[in-house]
DNA sequence: CGAATTACCGCATACGATTGCATGAACAGA
DNA sequence: TCTGTTCATGCAATCGTATGCGGTAATTCG
């Protein structure tokens, strides 16, 4: 009880190493940043250093170079729900540049609400790391000066609705891509009643993929009935009961587009559980081309998006930034999404 | 040029609070740190200072608490790999544990390599974290053993292999679940030669699952056909090609078990591309029960194991050591396994 | 052989927050 | 009025690392 009790026994220091290699700390600390031609290091001190780096297993502490305002060698990364499979790729892919370049990520869902990313703000404003990855579906411009301003940290983001000066952006062009799926839904499968289950308008895509919706509509000159237009939160569960709502329609569709792939999956689900076929007696059309979209029986129609390219090019960006190879305006990279015509439409 | 040009423009620090309130940094840190009962604050003080931090948008900078030896308010997490749905939910409940406690979560994978595992040490050592939790599958006692002495981190596993006097563990008995399981597939089904998809010896799980399907086909009464014995990865893609390997067989297995889902799925891919009708023809059987396992048709016969309660558990108790709650030796927790029989058997 | 480099290296400080100890004011009792 | 106590606050050291600046020894040059 008379120490300090730290939780954290760290137990080998750099100043351990430099008593153990006969040296001063500051010695220890320029031979292993490396710094290299600013100060020069007698190659018999380097040796004995690096001897007791290694005899002891020294390792640096992060924690105090993040404080001292250097490197903090970690990124951090919020996505809307690490059970949706659209992020994994992604989540991978950024992981992978990072260990890459011996960088850690911190990750954060936010369950699509506006809440969990302000507290995601906070929390790197909290422990500023060098790069931010965000999936934001409310912030505003705003939250991103606040959070740059706060934090210096580097930041990509992926969406469509995103331009601030500072942030790289990378987004797929999926209102174009859905406006493309859906007119081929009506002009070459000959669907007129296409239900849609989209989310709330407070999610800026969201009302960017009704509105191209509606537009194939309007285009294909079919009317536009209220009755089609049912809500999901982007969750299997909730797919499964926007459909059991079309189902009990009086006249219900005969085609039913979902804005991403599990609230198709909960649709097809839903259809099939009714005793229906998909897709004859009512098709079923998803967008993301997660893997399971091809587990499913019929295999789900969907348009594919790419988000391992879209992490990749994300992390990429940032470190560009991170490492000073490029301090321009933000940059933006289009990724462009793809029709799967499968079996289910 | 002239300024040490940080990278991390801390804007607002604890002085910058002193100052506006008219007080020193230290009053400024006791208030915040709310030590009630041993130093006393005036109350008018107090509020001046709440005040400067309202107005300022202070936030603690958390890199210099864990200098300082405090709590870090981070967890480190280490999984096999995230694109396994098994995991998400796993996950997500430590995320949430952690959330409620105010802590951030940092995520790796391993790819089910030593090197990953080995890399994930080292990384908590050069940034310690209050709190670990791991799904191990190579590490051995030493490793955990330099892990705790090197960071005196609070540790928590999943993996009935592990059994350590300072970490805590939680299990599920799968060994059992998959005896029964096979029985089952046996006596009541009327298999008589199955097949088996498993993984290396590399990996304890594997060999425990592996050597409980041998003693359950042996006490059946059953030939071991070293044929029927095919290897994967954990992935679909293996469980795919696995399944091939047993369909080229001369005589193959009229069942197929696969130590995890998504080899399942992957099997069942195969067996459905080769024509062939699941159950009818060659029945499969998984083991964890993720979500997608009644996705796919025939939803998939599986043995489900409950990720959500293990993350729960395993963040739970971690909690309790970090906060003093709980030191006594690591605690063992079991979370049984059970059979979900559904149409794929 | 004395002076000017040059090559190496240590001292001291700073980063932001916590905390033991010291200090000062106010106040009570004698 | 003096001493002792309590309450409120400030001072300064500390965590582990990076780095500007200054110092010392070896080397070179005039």
């Amino acid at each position: 009880m008379s120490k300090p009790e730290s939780p954290h026994k760290q137990a080998v220091t750099m100043r351990d190493v430099a008593q153990a290699a006969g040296v001063s700390q500051s010695t220890v600390s320029r031979v292993l940043s490396g710094t290299e031609g600013t100060i020069l290091i007698g190659e018999e001190t380097r040796q004995r250093v690096l001897e007791a780096v290694a005899s002891l297993g020294y390792f640096p502490n992060l924690h105090a170079g993040s404080l001292r305002g250097q490197k903090t060698r970690m990124l951090a990364m919020m996505i809307a729900d690490i059970g949706n499979p659209f992020y994994h790729p992604m989540v991978r892919a950024v992981q992978d540049v990072a260990h890459a370049h011996r960088y850690d990520v911190m990750i954060a869902n936010t369950d699509h609400t506006y809440a969990g990313e302000r507290l995601f703000v906070e929390s790197v404003i909290r422990r500023p790391v060098d790069g931010v990855i965000l999936v934001p579906y409310h912030m505003v411009k705003a939250d991103f000066d606040r959070l740059i301003a706060r934090t210096g940290a580097a930041v990509a983001v992926l969406g469509q609705h995103i331009d601030h000066p500072q942030v790289d952006t990378v987004y797929g062009n999926d209102d174009q891509a859905l406006f493309e799926a859906i007119s081929w839904l009506v002009h070459e499968r000959g669907h007129r009643r296409v239900g849609l289950i989209g989310v709330t308008n407070e999610h800026s895509v969201g009302v960017r993929r009704r509105s191209a919706f509606v537009d194939a509509l309007r285009q294909a000159g079919l009317a536009l009935d209220p009755a089609l237009f049912t809500l999901g939160d982007w969750t299997e569960s909730s797919g499964y009961r926007a459909a059991q709502q079309l189902l009990a329609l009086p006249e219900p569709p005969t085609a039913v587009f979902a804005v991403n792939d599990l609230m198709a999956i909960g649709a097809m689900e839903a259809i099939q559980s009714a005793g229906m076929q998909v897709p004859q007696q009512m098709a079923v059309m998803g967008f993301d081309d997660i893997p399971q979209a091809t587990w499913v029986r019929p295999r789900l129609t969907t348009v594919a998006q790419y988000p391992a390219e879209m992490g990749r090019w994300m992390a990429t960006a940032l470190f560009e930034r991170i490492q000073g190879e490029f301090d321009g305006p933000g940059r933006r990279f289009e990724v462009k999404c793809q029709l799967c015509q499968r079996e289910s439409t």
